[in-house]
DNA sequence: CAGCGCCCCTGCCCGC
DNA sequence: TGCGGGCAGGGGCGCT
């Protein structure tokens, strides 16, 4: 239930269960997830050891001396910290086994999510090499997004939902940031004023930044094996809300269809 | 190239 | 209660 503060929460959980610690099988029950997993590649990292969790974007990378594990967790995906012995429930498609009984699961119903094998350097894959900027870094800044906004007439929710423009800004944030930002979704990103910009890359930082301070407090349940995503869905103001009152103004909610996902906006507050 | 629709897949919820 | 339709937190790909 991957947004980047999702995913981001999902490193920290997992990375100092596994992290320095030597693989003793791969199990892939499910090759078929949005591209083969190549199941020989991963059999061979038993003896290995799992040295790194990094994180570009969306995608998590499990560095080992020979190359990295690039997970995608697409829209269902998860990962969860299990003891070896436990059954495999329905869609737990991989299990990375570790010398202590401890157990990488990914579980993924939807199988939008993916893994790869990838040597040498991870950021020259071709699904990373040109992705945007980390949205929580100093080069997420309100000169580059303008700049790259200009004479775009995709209207800006999909915009900054490009992970070519920057990453990690699913469809919740985006609709979250731009209501903080009184910025109307479906303006064309061109025509967005700098001013503008500013606020939403502040507003951008503001919500991720805080989403993962919250998945810190669901962190523990999801590692157990226990808990629910927990999203705090109390907090939205907009996303989820379509036709409820406006936070601000009480006007009810508009909700559209953009670029096929539903997008929630206040007709008064954003313009 | 920019921009847009399609599609991958399962599960769940809603209305009839 | 059963079933069809629509929608779900993503994003790469192929077409115009």
């Amino acid at each position: 239930m991957p947004e980047l503060p999702e995913v981001e929460t999902t490193r920290r959980g997992i990375a100092p269960h596994i992290q320095q610690k030597i693989v003793t099988s791969v199990t892939v029950r499910n090759p078929n997830l949005r591209w083969p997993v190549p199941v020989s590649v991963f059999q061979l990292l038993a003896g290995s050891e799992l040295i790194d969790v990094q994180r570009r974007g969306k995608y998590l990378l499990l560095k080992f001396a020979q190359g990295y594990a690039m997970l995608h967790l697409g829209m269902s995906g998860s990962l969860r910290i299990v003891k070896q012995g436990e059954p495999p429930n329905t869609h737990d498609h991989v299990d990375i086994a570790f010398v202590d009984g401890t157990v990488l699961r990914y579980h993924d119903p939807r199988r939008f999510g993916s893994l790869h094998w990838v040597e040498g350097d991870p950021l020259s894959h071709q699904l990373l090499a040109k992705l945007g900027p980390e949205p929580l870094s100093d080069a997420f800044n309100v000169d580059y997004i303008f700049a790259a906004s200009r004479k775009r007439k995709q209207a800006v929710k999909p915009f900054i939902m490009d992970s070519h423009v920057v990453v990690g800004v699913g469809n919740i944030y985006a609709t979250e940031a731009l209501f903080s930002a009184g910025i109307r979704p479906t303006k064309p990103a061109g025509s967005v004023s700098r001013k503008a910009f500013e606020l939403l890359v502040s507003d951008i930082k503001q919500v991720l930044a805080n989403a993962i301070t919250q998945g810190g407090t669901t962190l523990r349940d999801f590692v157990g094996g226990d808990g629910k995503p927990g999203y705090f869905k109390q907090q939205l103001k907009a996303y989820g809300r379509g036709g409820e009152p406006c936070v601000v103004c009480q006007k009810p909610l508009k909700e559209v269809r953009l670029g096929q996902r539903s997008t929630v906006y206040c007709t008064a507050c954003q313009r």
